[in-house]
DNA sequence: ATAATATATCGACAATGTTCGATATGTCAA
DNA sequence: TTGACATATCGAACATTGTCGATATATTAT
């Protein structure tokens, strides 16, 4: 026979590794709430709004309008999104609604993204 | 007179905190960089590929496309996202494109978000 | 050279996200 | 009650992103 049985072609890994890979199956809440939270941090806006929120107990959106450049709906809308990835707290007092960081899911964060590496 | 001079309206904090907030600068390279990390990571694919990464030490593009429902090049725009996103290092060997994790940076991100808390 | 394979890039389209003006809701003061 | 203010929501315009088929590039085997 003039072309030989050994018609292995090269591959880019073993047989095992491949199949380990094709059948990994992902805990989807465990993807979901992170994922959440790291697009709500992919914001400019939002990243500098949590850093402010740092260095204070608690701000109102009129004080966190005046730290950008943006109008106040804007600014509404950025507050909703960190509200609904759980990275702050409103406590509403009178007309005010105070927002707060919540340092817990901040550190929750930081322990998935840790338990990666 | 009527009406008292006491016209000072109630305020959501003193004027030296409104004024704190309202000149509040940021360091725009610190926010940038982390930002495009924490953008990369906000979409479930690309962070189930960091996960599915962080279990091994390199996989090359057609064993990634194998964990995930999507077509070929849509894996090479996730994983050039995470790349420009400095979350991954590819290595080239003949055909195929080697992916890893780069941990130092995953690491570095995490101490951005611990420092913020 | 030719064929097969792995990956990247391009172009189009759909889906999603950001922004703002207008407006609604609720609170406080007069 | 009326007016002023703080905030949220709505709807539309616009920008960005995710996805894929088609195609380009590069490598390897024959």
């Amino acid at each position: 026979m003039a072309s030989h049985a050994l018609t292995i072609q090269r591959k880019c890994c073993d047989d095992d590794c491949m199949a380990t890979v094709a059948s990994t199956r992902f805990d989807e809440t465990a993807i979901q709430g992170p994922s959440t939270a790291f697009s709500a941090l992919g914001d400019e806006i939002r990243l500098k709004m949590i850093r402010l929120l740092a260095q204070h107990e608690a701000l109102c959106v009129c004080e966190l309008q005046q730290a950008f450049d943006v109008e106040q709906p804007t600014v509404s809308h950025h507050l909703k999104i960190l509200r609904e990835a759980n990275l702050v707290d409103v406590q509403r007092r009178g007309t005010w609604a105070y927002y707060s960081l919540r340092r817990d899911a901040l550190k929750a964060l930081t322990r998935t993204l840790l338990d990666v590496v």
